[in-house]
DNA sequence: ATATGCATCTCGCAG
DNA sequence: CTGCGAGGTGCATAT
């Protein structure tokens, strides 16, 4: 990885066009090739980057800086060191002209042994398909990712009569599941084999929106308390 | 801006629950106290982060590892220096343990002059509103952004015959654009003003799935060449 | 390979 | 302040 800290304009041309004027900024590039541009705050978005696989081409400053080349544009006489192109793999293009570098170490850090998370909406998925009778009394599962024409349903369970209800299960719950769960309910209310099927959304949280909405669809809502659910876990069922 | 490259292990408690082991990663705080975390590959997303506002808290480790803590499971006896507890607005924690600092650097960097874009769905917008011949033969403006009670509808145009038709504009074309034109349809075809009123959908891809859907609807798709359109573009009319 | 949906999404705008 | 939509979204997974 190396780390420039160093005046530099960047002009980036792809599914946009966008321009950085000429300041002090943080340039990341990394050992995948890679490059990200960061200004001093935000810690999670880079003002520019080119994603990998692509190709940094480092030039002289003198040997590119023509009137109609847009690095050009804006920089009034301030002698640039070097320009880099890099090309991404759709043709998309970074031009990062360096006036000043300030700092540039290199450093290795090898690969890293990556992420390991735990909460997200797959876990949830297991654990209430584990535990059907979190959503209601009686009820059993038919299987996780019920096939349909355009789309699984998180779960397909029936009631305590037997009766077909499809699940949608979020971690936050918004008004766009709801529009979904909709979508797969239209399609399965159409399959004679099923009969009616109800719709009930699941998630950590439901949002007021969303919750109107559903019930003006006909749609129980239910607030899933991840920690409890977690409690009653068999050991083995888990994802990790 | 801080620079430092360290071996260090990272478990973040929020939204969800993170672990990252031991490892030599990029720390990078900046000016306005955000943290994140990266590895040696992937332009855009750290492996961690804390978005400001937040709080770091540096801690001797001697007086954090305890059987208890969460920073102590894994460390198989390997010495820390410092234990950062990064705290975020909605109560969650970065916990970052260094073992090792292989650099630290401060650089500063002022307020960055920000980014100029162009080439988003606004453009796209522009352009079709100037040239609604491009949507059919014969077809007229009536206005951009029509307010209805849930939003402006991107276009509300007329065709040859002088009947209304909603046009939703999209950079992709994917399903939930066609809901959101269904919306608004909804609406606008119960304002007696208006009469029957129509949709079609315009985007420079539309996907097979929002298609099939608009179809299933009665709205008309329509595939827009943005270079094209740009071509026959009226310079007067630029955004920029 | 493409397509679909999630994300600690982030970010900006409007009500 | 919340909701909503856009993003050069990125990213993993299933097809």
């Amino acid at each position: 990885m190396r780390l420039l800290i160093a005046r530099c304009q960047v002009d980036y041309a792809g599914r946009l066009t966008a321009h950085l004027p000429m300041a002090t900024r943080l340039i990341l590039v990394k050992a995948d090739g890679s490059v990200s541009i960061h200004a001093d705050d935000r810690a999670y978005k880079p003002l520019n980057w080119m994603s990998p696989p692509c190709t940094v081409t480092v030039r002289p400053a003198d040997t590119v800086v023509a009137p109609t080349d847009p690095a050009a544009a804006g920089l009034a006489g301030e002698p640039l060191t070097e320009v880099w192109e890099v090309k991404g793999r759709d043709g998309d293009t970074l031009l990062i002209s360096l006036a000043e570098v300030l700092h540039d170490t290199q450093h290795d850090l090898g690969i890293d042994p990556g992420l390991q998370k735990d909460g997200v909406e797959a876990h949830l998925q297991v654990l209430l398909a584990a535990h059907p009778e979190t959503l209601g009394p009686g009820w059993t599962l038919v299987r996780r990712e019920y096939p349909t024409a355009i789309g699984p349903v998180d779960l397909l369970c029936r009631d305590a009569e037997g009766a077909y209800v499809a699940v949608e299960i979020k971690r936050r719950g918004e008004i766009d599941g709801v529009e979904q769960l909709t979508r797969y309910l239209d399609l399965l209310n159409r399959d004679p084999l099923l009969g009616s099927v109800r719709g009930m959304f699941a998630a950590q949280q439901i949002k007021p929106q969303a919750r109107v909405l559903a019930g003006d669809r006909g749609i129980a809502c239910l607030t899933v308390d991840y920690d409890v659910l977690r409690g009653t876990d068999d050991p083995t069922a888990r994802l990790f």
